[in-house]
DNA sequence: GTGGATGAG
DNA sequence: CGCTCATCCAC
């Protein structure tokens, strides 16, 4: 009998009462258990010191050299050779330094005003800079495709710019299925048919997969060779041991192509695995065996738990005056649920090593996309907000086009302007977004504009210290096969005038005082009968002689009618991103520069 | 629709 | 630590 850890035997012993459940032939035969599948497998894997090594990577530099990202005066990220040096990210630049003469601090990129793109520069400044994550997005997003590469039947849900959970189920059931075909029959003998048990397991390999995590008893026995000879292993233990070859192959993977080491946590269930993937860094593997789990648990603080690390966490602390997993199992549910009501269930089972959140890819990946500046010299004239609301504005265009590569039909409902006035809260404003085929810096500068003027007011002076600029409601567009045919009816599109009669949504740019003085700006819109949305030139374009702004807007159209054609083949077909038809040759380049660019990227 | 609260890193 | 980002929910 194993005694999970002395002292407090009984009452305990059965929190962890499932950790060695019979594991029959219909368990895994059958296809859909989810989260109660007893040979569930989930792997949380992350990027040891992120930006670091982006920044490392970007540079082309080895490896061994210590390096840390800045952001202003301090670090967002530090590399482990400089973690050596006892460089940690609370740390200021200097004091880093001071630590490792030889560090080498790179900035992260950023927008700068006037520049569409952000990039390296040598005068940054935190009073007309804004950050960009953009490099670091791009290379998660480059691990994540390994991932879901490497396991097409796996589930893969990114988990923060550096985490992804894995669901290996599947792929092991798979390999299980395949490389012991004993088991993927009943046996005709089988006592109670698909309901038996399944024979003995295998012995188990372990060597190499990385640190298999043990009960207290084995592991102070000494020998991690034990283990090889143990004869209490189990199926799920099998399929663990499957997991983690199958993870420390893609993390190979990932470090051969593309640099980035990586270190994962493999254990039943998502809370386990991301507590297990920090047991060793960097560049490591820890497994966490059923049989493992109490002891593991026991001696836990528990605020180090995927959601307890906040104010729950405090809360349950100083509730019952405890600070380890142990200390709280004495805690009975109903207990728990009086003061905690909502979360008592699933903290109570986090505690027994029990989570049945699901592995579950994002749909839409995020249903929101913000860029925001906290403003070290406050803004004062209202006129000033601009240049930030541009700067804004091109992170948002880089972001949401980038999104479309793998998403052709990702669209956001609308653009939300936030802004905090010195000491008070924010404001809002939202608008409802245009659909337009580009979305460019100055699409969403000047739906952000408008929002700002509603903010700001009229007031001669503002106070504010922080602005935000968000998509909200961002969602994939489905649209139906036969709109191609809205595509080839563009010419009536192109037909259809200003002259409509009212408008229940907002048009981008409404002829109205906001803009400037040109006399054309009434003239410089149209209505697609498809989408329904008013399509505007840029400010800069409605001006010049009217021929010159008549042939911008025909251009316009049949760009806005490329769109649709580009969205219905995006969807008709294999996701991939159309290419707009016979537009650009004849175009002029009088003003595709903000254009074709941000729709077929690089 | 707006703003606050929470949490991660 | 200060900053950045995302989600949820009450009003």
């Amino acid at each position: 009998m194993n005694s999970p850890w002395k002292g407090k035997a009984k009452a305990t012993n059965q929190d962890y009462d499932d950790l060695r459940p019979t594991i029959t032939y219909r368990h895994l035969l059958s296809n859909n258990l989810g989260v109660r599948d007893p040979l569930r497998v989930v792997a949380l894997c992350d990027s040891d010191a992120f930006y670091a090594a982006c920044e490392r990577i970007r540079l082309e530099l080895d490896p061994s050299v210590p390096i840390v990202v800045q952001q202003w005066e301090s670090l967002i990220a530090v590399s482990y050779p400089a973690r050596e040096f006892g460089i940690s990210r609370m740390d200021k630049i200097k004091d880093a330094k001071k630590k490792c003469p030889n560090l080498l601090a790179v900035h992260v990129a950023t927008y700068k005003e006037g520049e569409k793109e952000p990039g390296y520069w040598t005068d940054i400044d935190t009073r007309t800079h804004k950050v960009s994550l953009d490099l670091y997005r791009r290379e998660s997003n480059k691990i994540i495709s390994m991932f879901k590469e490497a396991l097409p039947t796996g589930e893969v849900e990114k988990a923060s710019i550096d985490e992804a959970f894995i669901d290996f189920t599947r792929p092991v059931r798979e390999q299980l299925l395949e490389r012991y075909p004993y088991i993927a029959q009943v046996p005709v003998d089988a006592p109670n048919g698909i309901d038996s048990p399944l024979p003995p397991p295998p012995p188990i390999k372990w060597d190499d997969l990385g640190t298999v995590i043990l009960p207290e008893e084995i592991d102070s026995a000494g020998e991690q060779s034990n283990i090889e000879v143990d004869g209490d292993a189990t199926w799920h233990d099998v399929a663990l041991s499957i997991a983690a070859e199958l993870m420390r192959k893609i993390r190979e993977d990932i470090h051969s192509k593309l640099g980035y080491t990586t270190s994962a946590g493999i254990a039943r269930n998502k809370f386990l695995a991301k507590l297990c993937a920090s047991y060793k860094k960097p560049n490591s593997q820890t497994i966490l065996r059923n049989r493992a789990i109490p002891d593991y648990l026991h001696p836990l603080p528990f605020q180090k738990i995927r959601f307890l690390g906040g104010k729950l966490g405090d809360a349950l602390a100083k509730e019952y005056d405890v600070s380890t997993v142990g200390d709280l199992l004495t805690v009975s549910l109903d207990e728990i649920q009086s003061k905690f009501g909502e979360n008592a269930l699933w903290v109570y089972e986090f505690l027994r090593g029990i989570d049945r959140t699901e592995v579950k890819e994002k749909s839409a990946l995020f249903k929101s996309m913000l860029a925001s500046k906290n403003l070290p010299k406050p803004i004062i004239q209202p006129s000033d907000g601009h240049q930030w609301i541009r700067i804004l504005a091109a992170e948002l265009a880089l972001r949401l086009n980038d999104a479309r590569v793998s998403m052709p039909t990702l669209w956001p409902k609308s653009i939300v302007l936030h802004a905090r006035k010195g000491y008070e809260t924010s404001r809002s404003k939202q608008a409802t977004f245009p659909f337009v085929r580009n979305v460019t810096v100055d699409v969403i500068a000047t739906a952000a504009d408008k929002l700002w003027k509603d903010l700001t007011d009229d007031a001669k002076t503002v106070n504010i210290t922080s602005v935000q600029l968000a998509f909200t409601g961002l969602e994939k567009t489905e649209m139906g096969q036969k709109s191609i045919e809205g595509f080839f009816t563009t010419r009536d599109v192109q037909q259809t005038s200003l002259k409509r009669s009212r408008e229940d949504d907002e048009p981008l740019v409404s002829p109205e005082k906001t803009l400037p003085t040109s006399s054309y700006v009434e003239a410089v819109s149209f209505k697609c009968t498809r989408c329904r949305k008013t399509i505007a030139l840029r400010e800069d374009q409605a001006t010049g002689g009217p021929n010159e702004v008549a042939q911008r807007l025909a251009t316009l159209r049949s760009e806005h009618g490329d769109f649709h054609f580009a969205q219905d083949l995006a969807h008709s077909t294999d996701g991939s991103v159309p290419v707009p038809r016979g537009s650009s040759s004849k175009r002029k380049k009088v003003e595709s520069e903000g254009i074709a660019k941000f729709f077929i990227k690089k």
